[in-house]
DNA sequence: TCGGTAAGCTGACGGCATGACAGGACAAGT
DNA sequence: ACTTGTCCTGTCATGCCGTCAGCTTACCGA
């Protein structure tokens, strides 16, 4: 898919080439982690990287370009959050374990990867194509899996006809997103996370399964 | 509170110059809704208010404390969200109708305000206190109005006691606002507006009453 | 070993936003 | 008309943006 890596004005990049442009983005990481988006200069970024702005230039049109490569290399790992819905049975005992490593996998994963996150997001809600089609990207690959799960459900008559799956998979999934994007807060607040997990596990197995789970 | 409109360098603002400074907030404002955070700048706000850079700068520190200005303004007309949940019942039809009364309210709020929510959401996660008391401002008068709901239900030992209820409240909230900064996300998917407001609703009652509700 | 060629990097530059200041325009009271 | 305090803007130094020409470095075939 991705061919072979180019500059901006057409050149292919070597090993070298390779290296600082990866030493760029990772630097751009850093930076988002420490300082707000809005005041994330082209001109830090490559001092960091102990090169040039002209440098960071020839691999990337501007930051937002560079922060798109971030993020599409995170949604590539994102994709395996799969396996924390796929082969998952949701009734019993099990169906709980179930929705706890769903919510543990993916809050782990968010705060792995809070910085990008944020940006992703406030690019999607900003209406950027790219970017929320990166963001569905990692979301679908839990939404899908839980909107088919539900599915099955549905077929064994085990969940009501009138719900739409992938209407409660989204929001679902939307929700933990966005607890995870504000774990901070809550802590600040007074909610911990201890208390905080297992009612999101509910929140999900009543959600799927429109029953209380058996622990 | 506010007590009296003052400028950067400490002059008391008289009727023309709250003014100009309205006129800037409510330019920004649309510059918001029209342009990247990240891409607004103070000529164009300054230029869209038919003024000068330097004006701008006389009632705003810069652009964030201006954004911080509006955001304020929003959360004080966002207490009235409270209303969506107090003296509500939960038991029962008027407990489904709460519900969805719930849901459509807080998604109209979003909607009417997405640009600045967005900022604000990106502050908050950014870990910037000014802009995360915001968000406790207008998510407190939900989360706390449920949170008490909850609390009663559990008195009459009709929820489970080992639930936290400020927690489950704050998923619940944290879910709608997620939500509803993507509603447009949800559109452009296959998910109409018209399946994801009952989802919704649904997840809310699951989530207060631990019970399907009744329709 | 020695060019030749393409990759890789940077100094320098015009352009624009930022943020500060001092001074001019304006409204209101005397 | 004159004074006073509010209000706005022209201007300027500073610093980042984004581009280009040109220099250095690595690779490769003869």
């Amino acid at each position: 898919m991705t061919g072979q890596v180019r500059t901006v004005d057409g050149r292919v990049a070597g090993r070298r080439g390779q290296a600082t442009r990866q030493k760029l983005l990772d630097c751009l990481g850093e930076m988002l982690s420490s300082s707000p988006y809005r005041d994330v200069k082209v001109i830090d970024v490559a001092r960091k990287a102990g090169t040039s702005p002209a440098t960071f230039y020839q691999y990337f049109p501007d930051v937002e370009g560079a922060v798109l490569e971030i993020a599409e290399q995170m949604a590539t790992e994102g994709a395996q959050l799969t396996s924390l819905v796929e082969g998952r049975t949701w009734v019993g005992k099990s169906g709980w374990a179930a929705a706890e490593e769903l919510v543990e996998g993916f809050l782990e994963f968010w705060r792995r990867n809070d910085a990008i996150l944020r940006v992703v997001d406030l690019g999607a809600a900003e209406g950027d194509k790219r970017f929320y089609k990166i963001r569905m990207k990692i979301l679908n690959s839990v939404t899908n899996s839980l909107t088919e799960s539900m599915k099955e459900l549905q077929a064994k008559g085990k969940v009501d006809k009138d719900i739409s799956p992938a209407a409660m998979a989204g929001s679902l999934v939307a929700m933990l997103a966005a607890v995870a994007s504000h774990q901070k807060g809550f802590q600040t607040w007074g909610v911990k996370q201890a208390e905080l997990k297992p009612n999101l596990a509910l929140l999900v197995h009543l959600g799927i399964t429109g029953k209380k789970p058996t622990k």
